[in-house]
DNA sequence: GTACAAATTGGAAACGCTCCCAGAGGATGG
DNA sequence: CCATCCTCTGGGAGCGTTTCCAATTTGTAC
């Protein structure tokens, strides 16, 4: 079933099919709803080949990487909740996704996307595939969008969770509990979202009148055995700390694990709070309190801005999405 | 850049330089490499839209609801692996993985797709949206795969992990270590891949030798309540377990929380045993002693069990993939 | 050197759509 | 009633490939 058959069951002819399938403005009421009637008895869908061929537009939109993203600790939700904003968002502007699992070490395999013309914009992680491709894509003027952490150049657009204010929230939460010496576990240096939220864990403890003292800043590595290392450091210092603020929810469960074994209770002796919202914290001994990040409304965003972008050419503003305190019982 | 103008660089027709680039035997080496040369030179990438417009093909293949695959209890490492293993084999075969979140309330969301020529075949995930898609798939003959699940006809094809073996691996492990009483925490009665292990399980417990009175057989359902609760139950009982298998990874952990709990140690008085091995299993105190089941695997051999069948055009045949046994500390 | 088959290559017609341009009516104003 | 302007519709020329078929070149055996 063609377009051309449809027009002669319609009686018009294919330029008219064409418009009522475009929703052009210029079709007569009567001949749209005629048009409308034989496609949807024919059961008639346009040739998405032809299509793009014809305008030279895509109305696909590839994901490169997106497990990279917070995925630390071997934590995949984060990921999978950001790709499902994606799809979301895309369903709802009839775009498709398009999932890249590009090589770095081969650039011909994200070249091709690129210039076949298969896709019409990019949504990038933050692992080595992403970064690698972004020079490409913006040598050759190709739009794309990063997520998850914060714009390298500011002509370049992120999305990304609020990661300051999310820190800033968990310093005054645990102040405003009464806690005074509270501790922060963060993550590597290079890892921009960690150091975004120490950022504002450090701006929210000097706003609630608390002291960090540089030996309750403790960096860790990814890993598994580091928080429990850490928790052992720090609680061998003369003066222990009341709460911890971890930079994310893995190392927060294992705090939690060290404390069970140690005979620390949570939270009398010990306050954790964790940063992401991963499920697991909600089944934690106790439940984990933590903030938890936009991951679906992320990929939605994201999604939304490149589209925004395709359609009118306007530039692509970056944001940085609102994060939630979840009380629970760790705190 | 088109071929036209590739044809006229390398002074040959558009015929030769489009058999060059589908590698058609019937091109002088000599020439091939002229036309190789050229292209590189001119860092020529076909166009999509035209090829798949002229050839009537596709290559691009999608996924439906694949988070619906063994995701339970908010644990997505399995469908991400899945996904992963997908775009692996996908990108090796030169193919693209849409990422397809249907709306199984929206046929025409999917009918689009069907239709408009832009997928050759389709992976569905054990979600409703892939189950509401299967009969419209099947009826339009669009070729698809099942993943994580047995056919539900013996002409659908399916790919899935080995879970039979796994309960039968499991009983005769937990069998070798000694224990003779063992007791199994179940899925619910519709889901597939419980009533698999449950049925290899007795399998194994048999070929042991070992019983398995009714009581040990406790079927749970989704929620993080459920395994404290059963466990409970069964402690209570009078002859109480010396181990246990769990049905899945997630209400392993539980248990282990609540042997912690209750002064239970493991594997000392209580052993216990999962399935899935997601990556939080070899963090837990102690350690989970699980199955663990290919998720990437599967994820490659469905695409390469479709794309095999749209080349060639033979039936497709279902599979269950080795899964294998994780020795930890809680047995 | 010739005849014939095999190996290569070129040409042209699709593939199913979009989009520009021109044309047909109908309404409007003088 | 005619010129003018709109609104709506039709026609045709691509879009960049593939693919069939015919033409040309090359190779082989006599």
């Amino acid at each position: 079933m063609t377009i051309e058959r449809i027009a002669e069951l319609a009686g018009v002819s294919r330029s008219t099919v064409s418009r009522v399938i475009n929703n052009s403005p210029d079709v007569r009421e009567e001949t749209r709803v005629r048009v409308m009637r034989v496609i949807e008895e024919q059961g008639y869908y346009p040739n998405a080949a032809a299509r793009s061929l014809a305008s030279r537009k895509s109305r696909t939109i590839a994901v490169v990487d997106p497990s990279s993203v917070d995925a630390r600790f071997g934590d995949l939700f984060f990921p999978l909740m950001l790709l499902r904003g994606i799809a979301k968002a895309c369903q709802n502007s009839n775009y498709n996704v398009m999932l890249s699992n590009v090589d770095p070490k081969r650039p011909e395999t994200y070249l091709s996307l690129v210039n076949s013309g298969e896709v019409a914009g990019f949504i990038l992680g933050t692992g080595r595939a992403g970064v690698d491709m972004m020079e490409h894509l913006y040598e050759r003027n190709v739009p794309f969008i990063l997520i998850g952490t914060h714009p390298p150049r500011p002509d370049i657009c992120c999305i990304t969770s609020d990661n300051v204010t999310g820190g800033f929230m968990a310093a005054r939460y645990l102040a405003s509990k009464g806690y005074k010496r509270i501790a922060v576990f963060t993550g590597s240096r290079d890892v921009g979202t960690a150091i975004d939220r120490l950022e504002g864990f450090k701006q929210g403890m000097a706003s609630a009148g608390l002291e960090l003292p540089p030996e309750y800043e403790v960096w860790t590595r990814q890993g598994n055995s580091d928080a429990y290392e850490a928790m052992t450091q720090l609680w061998s210092l003369p003066e222990r700390p009341e709460a911890i603020f971890c930079w994310s929810d893995p190392p927060a469960i294992r705090t939690l694990d060290w404390a069970e074994q140690h005979g620390v209770r949570v939270p009398q002796d010990l306050a954790v709070m964790g940063f992401d919202g991963v499920p697991f914290a909600a089944m934690t001994n106790p439940p984990l309190t933590t903030i938890e990040q936009p991951a679906i409304d992320i990929g939605m965003r994201a999604v939304e801005t490149l589209i925004k972008h395709l359609r009118t050419g306007e530039p692509m503003v970056s944001s940085s999405l609102p994060v939630r305190l979840i009380e629970r019982d760790s705190c």
